[in-house]
Formats: C-alpha cells, sequence, structure tokens
DNA sequence: TTTTGCACTTAACCTAGATTAAGAAGTTAT
DNA sequence: ATAACTTCTTAATCTAGGTTAAGTGCAAAA
C-alpha cells in the first residue's frame, strides 16, 4: 500500500476505485540532493509528498540570508502554501535535501479530486488544520521561549533530523545564526 | 443580510433552506468588555465569529506575561484551534476587549453541518487554509524583520486596531516588551 | 472627591543573540 | 591525493531589545 494512501487513511476512508483514481491524478518523480522544486518568484503548481528523502522550504532576505520556514520528510507534505492557493508568484524556495522520492499533485488535478471524491475536502482540511495548529505553537514558542529552549523541543520532535540536516539550517529554522547555534550548542554540552 | 451568511458566501453559495440551517445551529451572545469567553487549561466547544466588537486570544507563560496570538473584530473568526481540534484542555485564553455581539458555532453542530451541507467543508477548508498562509507570513516576518519592521506592517494591515486596544497589547503581539515599544514608537515619532 | 489601579513613558543598566573574522574540519570534484 | 568548497567552531566586539525602577496621566471605584 503506498505512503500517501496510507497517510489519507488516517482521517478518511477510500474505495478501491478510489484509490486509484487519487493516484491516477499523481505523478512519482526522483531527485538528487541540491535539486530545487520551487523558486522564489514562481507560481507553485504543486503539493509534494515525501515517500523518501528529506526536503525543506526556506525564503531568502533582501540581504541574502535564508530563513527556513519547514522541513518535510518520509511521510510529509511540503508546499507554497500561500503561491500555490492564490497562484501569484510566491517568495519561497524547496529544495531537497537528501535524495528524494516525491509524489506529485498539481493544483488542478487537487480540484478536480474534490468534486470527484468530496471525502478528500475533509483530508485536505484537517491536514491544514493539524498544520496550522502546529504553526500556531512554533509562533507562540517564538513570542515566548529562548533559543535554547526552543532547540530542546525541536530535538523531542525531530529526532530524526538533526543528525541529518546540516545544523546551519537547523539554527535558521529556529531563528538565529549559525555562529550562535554551535556557541549554544557547545555550552548545553558541557552543561550535561 | 447577516454578517456571518456574507462571510461564507464569499466563499461558497449557499441556499435559503441551507443559511436558515446554518443559523439555527448558532448562537448569538453578548459580551461586556473584558469578558473572558474561555481560559487556559478549558476545553474549547466553540468557534467564535465576531458581529461587532473586538476579541484577542493569548496565553500566560510559567511566568505571568501574557503573549497575544490574535485579535478578531467585525467579520473574524477566533477560538483555540487546538483545543477545539483535539478537544483536550488547551493554553489559550479568549477575551474581549471591546463590548462584543458573537455568534457561536459549537464544535458538535459544525460537525453535523459538514454533514448536512458539504460545501461547508470547503468553506471550513479555505478559511483555515488563508489563515495558515497568514500565520506562515507572520513567522517568517518573526525571523526576519525587526521590531520596527514588523510594526510597520501591523500599522498596514491593522490600521482600526491601533487606536482601539491597549498597545501593551500591540507590543505583545508584535513580540517586544511594553517599555521597548514605547520607546521605539517615540524614535520612529522623532524620525518622521 | 479622593483613592486605587492601570496604561504609558523615560531612563539607567543588562544580556541574548548578531556580526565579523579567522581557522579547523569535513565534502566533492578533479 | 589535492584543490576548492562548504560547514562548523571559537573568540572579540557590538546592539536590539529586556529588566528594573520611578514617575505621569487618567479612568473607575468608593
Amino acid at each position: 500500500m503506498s505512503l500517501i494512501i496510507q497517510n489519507i487513511e488516517k482521517h478518511v476512508q477510500l474505495t478501491a476505485e478510489e484509490k486509484e483514481l487519487f493516484l491516477s491524478k499523481t505523478e512519482i518523480h526522483h531527485y538528487k540532493a541540491k535539486s530545487i522544486l520551487l523558486s522564489s518568484g514562481e507560481i507553485c503548481k504543486y503539493s509534494y509528498f515525501v515517500n523518501s528523502g528529506i526536503l525543506r522550504s526556506f525564503n531568502i532576505n533582501d540581504n541574502i540570508v535564508e530563513h527556513v520556514l519547514n522541513f518535510a520528510c518520509e511521510g510529509w507534505w511540503i508546499g507554497d502554501m500561500y503561491s500555490l492557493l492564490s497562484q501569484k508568484p510566491g517568495n519561497l524556495f524547496i529544495q531537497v535535501l537528501e535524495d528524494a522520492e516525491i509524489v506529485l499533485l498539481s493544483k488542478k488535478n487537487q480540484e478536480e479530486l474534490y468534486l470527484e471524491i468530496p471525502k478528500l475536502e475533509r483530508f485536505f482540511r484537517i491536514l491544514t488544520e493539524n498544520s496550522l495548529v502546529a504553526n500556531q505553537e512554533r509562533l507562540m514558542d517564538g513570542l515566548s521561549l529562548s533559543a535554547e529552549e526552543r532547540f530542546e523541543k525541536f530535538c523531542k520532535k525531530h529526532k530524526d533530523l538533526i543528525h541529518k540536516v546540516p545544523q546551519k539550517q537547523i539554527a535558521s529554522y529556529l531563528g538565529v545564526t549559525p555562529e550562535f547555534f554551535s556557541k549554544m550548542k557547545a555550552k548545553m554540552l558541557k552543561r550535561t
């Protein structure tokens, strides 16, 4: 059973025909590490589901400073929600960090599927709700926790990622510079 | 035509009967400024839609420090998404800042409505999507903008709120202390 | 009308985290 | 293997924003 169908069936049940229809509207692609799936200024045409590998979304400040919005690994969705919904040019990049197998679902097919399989409207509603809750928590953490506390929370939540992605990108996700992150990490280790 | 129906019809069209059914599943309440509609530790049972007045959601740190998550004025929805979805105790407060007329939609009724009027599944999906996009932008702003820049953005986006809510709460929303906010504001005025 | 209590300001001092710079260590390509 | 890059570390110095504290102005009790 494909990972993406399992993912959907966590929230809504599909018949065999519905599964087939769904899969017929997706494409599977393989990408090497460092590939860019979406660039700032482009219109996002797909939702990306990760079968294997690791992706990240980030934007680049006027300056040249990157800020990581999200990581996605096995079983996660990623995309530029703003651009995907508005069909206007976004300001996110989506990049492969570790060789990846990705399921692509185009916006057009997604909307057709909403009409053909209304249950999917529910699925994506729930997916978006969960994503919103996670984002709100991260927002509040940014307002109320120190960098150390945010890092500890990150470690608990993303054990797998810590040794797989360059730490400068974890620093960026947490909202600190790589230099400060390195210093902080050393201090935390010494304390243990 | 009631404000909440107008709000829904921005995204999906309802028949006269559907409108009636929807409204029959809501309650209208009036609250005085400072009322608390939801406290930390409680399970959130309603989505709140603001007909008039102003609400805010916030949490309180171990310390005693408040952090404003959101403001809601006329035509906006507010709630504790985490608690509402999980039906577990949340950590948000929801409070009235200016005398308000509020439409309450219980979780139970909302779920019944999804079955009775599947179009509403679409409506709430779109609502949640838009909310997620706004949250992601705020998150990125927190990572990449200075307090001044965040304040300028806030002013453009919420002209109405600036003179209606205590500025210590705007400070909190922006993630700075009231003292720093006051200093920053004075500096910005002098510069003009 | 006085008092109590917030909201706001100002100012001195403090610190988490940024910046700059330079070297060490690990990767990738040749 | 070696060159060329990138990531990570360390350290000195700097600053946006926090903390503490005292004072002002104003609205709601009493």
